[in-house]
DNA sequence: AGCAGATTGGATTAGGTAATCCAATCTGCT
DNA sequence: AGCAGATTGGATTACCTAATCCAATCTGCT
């Protein structure tokens, strides 16, 4: 609406850029390990290492500051998707993106869940605007693995009537679901659970020359 | 540890439990609204239409307060799912189910998610004892799960090489995930996918006489 | 050099929140 | 009736948070 006033419209030096960007990752590391609401602009500052000013130089309020660390995390899930994994065009590299999801959460020590969606839950119906931008980054994300679902049929690896929309989002929703139920209950059992089976049913669509060892 | 001291282990009138219910019914329903962060102690007061005192009476501090709350939801929730739909015992009441989640979603307008879904990722690794009781209501609503596919396996009507614990883990992570995702897309789109997927996979185990419409 | 605008520091304020306290009232029980 | 303890009302406090303000400094550009 109002786009004169905001400050993101404003022209950005170089220096200036870093430290929106500092206060961003700040911002983005806090809210991921206690919350948006758990986070307070003070510790924000700190964190960042700047005053006070800077914070609302750079955002016009800490819902805008909130908007910023959804974008910078929508960007960062996406970027190490499809980076680090490639398109997801084969049965090897779903089971591979699959070992990956789970041993990052192991590692983490099922502290946080999904940067995206342990935001979402908190301020999807909250913050104006955050939902729109939390929803097309979940699209994308289940874009980025119907596209790999999509390349499996056209090349054969997957019969045609298998429906990458469908899967692509059941895969999503299960790892979401998975990631939250791994912080409750320290575990990724509930998380292999539902990867591997939204896995084994979209086997059930492999045309019959491709059999790999079930593990 | 301190029980001498806490107001839970007090003698508590027929009037003090009334009393301390509302306080619980009308947290409760503002947790879910607006989250447990973005709900205050006097908005729980006028809500519950009593004094600051009485909360403090009833409950050490507000974590107490959201513990309380944590194990209302889990109760209305376990007697809600097993109450209204018995035992998920087979492929008719698991898609009677599903419809009931789907449609329960709607009907809210995309609001909340899921109540124990949406606490448990905003407070479990920040609330003590709060991530263990949530951890416990999960176990209970898979375990319920599990029990009505144990009993399809013993009648005959899925094969005995199904992993129930598995599926049902999945069932419930596709759920919460399916749930979140709801709440940003403002669609069920996910939900279904991810449970309809989950029930494609339990048909696969079916026994062969087993073949009912597939819808 | 010198200007305009971007950037920064840090004090400050207004408002809300969790939690406490004490006195008053009610309740169950004998 | 009368007591002990449970319950209630509501003022109060100490603290924290979001947000503002103004003056000082830096930066890119001519």
């Amino acid at each position: 609406m109002v786009t004169s006033v905001a400050p993101d419209a404003q022209q950005l030096t170089t220096k200036g850029r870093a430290t929106r960007d500092r206060i961003v990752r700040a911002a983005a590391d806090l809210m991921f390990r206690h919350g948006a609401a758990g986070t307070s602009t003070p510790a924000v500052r700190d964190a960042a290492g700047v005053s006070s000013s800077q914070i609302y130089h750079y955002f016009a309020d800490k819902d805008a500051l909130t908007r910023a660390v959804i974008a910078h995390q929508t960007e960062t899930i996406l970027a190490n998707q499809t980076a680090l994994l490639g398109r997801l065009d084969s049965f090897e590299a779903l089971k591979a993106w699959r070992d990956v999801v789970v041993q990052a959460e192991r590692d983490l020590g099922y502290v946080g869940g999904c940067p995206l969606g342990s935001l979402s839950s908190e301020v999807s119906d909250h913050i104006p605007d955050a939902r729109q931008a939390l929803a097309d980054g979940f699209t994308q994300w289940s874009g980025a693995i119907r596209g790999g679902l999509q390349h499996m049929i056209d090349r054969g690896v997957l019969r045609a009537d298998a429906d990458p929309e469908r899967l692509s989002l059941a895969m999503l929703a299960a790892l979401q679901g998975g990631l939250l139920l791994a912080q409750a209950q320290r575990s990724t059992a509930a998380l292999e659970a539902g990867l591997d089976t939204i896995v084994e049913s979209i086997r059930c669509y492999a045309t019959e020359d491709v059999t790999d060892d079930p593990q």
